[in-house]
DNA sequence: CAGGTTTGTGCCTGCCAGACAAAAACCTGG
DNA sequence: CCAGGTTTTTGTCTGGCAGGCACAAACCTG
C-alpha cells in the first residue's frame, strides 16, 4: 500500500505478449420491423461456434477507433449510411467468454430507420429480440443490454428520431414505440409529450388515412437528428427553476 | 457487401500481433471532501507524461475481467472495501490517445462515501473537480465523463447512498447533494423527494444539532446498498399506471 | 425565560402525464 | 346526398410529483 511510485510494475504479466489481448468491436444494431423490434444477426461462418448466431462485428484494425472500427464493419452487412444512431454501450470482458482465445468486445448500439429495408447478406437477417433463436458467446445478454437502453432512452431522450423515418403520422409513430418499448403507447398522449418537449413538430402535409377512410392524419417530422437529453427528467433541479 | 460468409478476412491486419493491443483499466474514484466532489489522481511515475497527474489504474492482467482489474489496482491507492459502488464508465480507444503505444482504456467510475478518509499513498491525491490540475492522456475527459455519470444518475437512482455515511442528517445529505450536483440543494424537498421514492427512511436516532443549538436533527439512512433505479421517471409507461 | 438557530411540517402552486370523451374529417354503401 | 363507420385531433379531468415558502417545533445560550 506504500506509494513506492512505481505500482505499475506490480501487475502480474507472464511476458509482453500476455498482457496483450484481442479486442472486437460488436454491434446490436436494431430496427423496427413489421411491428416487431428486431436485432441483425449474422450467420457464423468461421469457428468457435461455426453455425451460430452471433453479433456483427470483429476484430479492431490497427489504425481505427471502436467507433470507426463498428462502422467499417457494418458495412459489410448493411449500409452504413442507413445508420441513424450509433452509441457505445459497454464492454465484455470476462475472460473465458470467447473459448478460444482472450478477447475483449466493445458493444455498440445501432439503429436504423423504420422506413429503410437494407440489403443484407445472405448469412445475414433480422430477429425478434422478444424471441431469439440460440445465440454464441456471451451476445444474446448483449442484445437485451442494448434493447434495455433503447427502451430507457426512449423515455428521457429523442431517440425515437432514429426509429422513425423522416416524417410520420402520430398512428405510425406510436407503433414504433410500442414495438420498441413493448407495451401500448397512446398516440394521442405520445403527441402531446413529444410535443412540449419541443422533440417533435408538424409538417404541415398530411396523408389520406388508410384503407377504410378516417380523418387524414398529419405528418410530423422529429426536430433534430442528433440525441439530445430532455430534462423534464431531471429531478433535483437547480433552485428557480420550477 | 455481397455475403460470403468470410467476412472476418476482410479486416485489415498487418500481422497477427498487430490485432492485438494494450488494454487498461481506469477508474475515476469521486468522493465528496470538505463540501467538494474530489476525483483520485496519480502522478505518473514512468514515462510517457512520468511527472503529470493522472486516473489510478493499469494493465488487465491475464486472467481477470477488467472489473477485478480496476478492483485490483485500486487496492495499491484506496482500501477497496472503501468503495461503496464502480461500475463500467465508457472505453477510450483513440489511436494516438497514448503518444507511445496502442492502448485501449476502459474506465470505471467509483464511489467511496464521505466519512471515510482512505490512506492513500504519498504519489496520490484527491482534487477538487472543478479546478482539475493539467491531466495526462484523455483522462480529463473521462474525468468529466465521470462527473457527468454520478451527476445523472444522482436524479434518476439511489446512488447517493455511496456518497454518504451510514447515517446522516437531512443537512448533510444535502450537502453532499450539493457538492456532487454543484448547486444547491433545499434539505425540505431532498428529504420529502428520497422518502417518497422510498430511498431513505428514519433511524429513529437523532443528533444534537452542531454548534449554536437548533432543533437536534433526525438521523437517516439509505434502504438499499446497491444501485436501483427510479421508475418515477419512466415517462412513456405502460398504460393503466398512470 | 427571551432571543437566536436549526430542523421539521404543512400548504400552495405549477407542471406533466395518462385516461376519457367529444368533435373533426374522411370514406363507403345505399 | 346522406347515414354509419373509421380514424385522427382537440379538449378536459384527474392524479402525482416537485419546488417554494411560511410557520411550528426543538434546542442552546446568556
Amino acid at each position: 500500500m506504500a506509494g513506492n511510485g512505481r505500482d505499475r510494475v506490480d501487475i502480474p504479466e507472464v511476458n509482453g505478449q500476455a498482457m496483450l489481448s484481442a479486442h472486437e468491436a460488436l454491434a446490436v444494431v436494431l430496427q423496427i420491423r413489421a411491428g416487431e423490434l428486431c436485432v441483425l444477426l449474422w450467420r457464423r461462418a468461421l469457428p468457435p461456434c461455426e453455425g451460430e448466431w452471433a453479433l456483427p462485428g470483429g476484430r479492431l484494425g490497427t489504425e481505427e477507433d471502436l467507433g470507426a472500427s463498428i462502422r467499417r464493419q457494418l458495412a459489410q452487412k448493411v449500409d452504413v449510411r442507413d445508420l441513424s444512431h450509433l452509441e457505445q454501450l459497454e464492454t465484455r470482458s470476462e475472460p473465458g467468454r470467447d473459448p478460444q482465445r482472450r478477447t475483449l468486445a466493445t458493444a455498440y448500439l445501432g439503429l436504423v430507420p423504420a422506413h429503410i429495408d437494407p440489403v443484407v447478406p445472405d448469412d445475414t437477417g433480422w430477429h425478434p429480440t422478444v424471441d431469439l433463436p440460440a445465440i454464441a458467446f456471451d451476445h444474446a445478454s448483449i442484445v437485451r443490454s442494448g434493447r434495455r437502453r433503447l427502451r430507457s432512452k426512449l423515455s428521457y431522450t429523442n431517440v425515437g428520431f432514429a426509429l422513425a423515418p423522416p416524417e410520420f403520422t402520430m398512428s405510425e409513430l406510436s407503433g414504433y414505440y410500442r414495438a420498441a418499448l413493448g407495451h401500448d403507447v397512446a398516440a394521442t398522449n405520445l403527441r402531446r409529450v413529444l410535443l412540449r418537449r419541443g422533440q417533435i413538430e408538424e409538417t404541415g402535409h398530411s396523408v389520406p388515412s388508410g384503407r377504410s377512410g378516417g380523418r387524414p392524419a398529419a405528418l410530423f417530422r422529429f426536430r433534430a437528428r442528433e440525441m439530445e437529453v430532455t430534462d423534464a427528467f431531471a429531478v433535483l433541479r437547480p433552485p428557480g427553476q420550477a
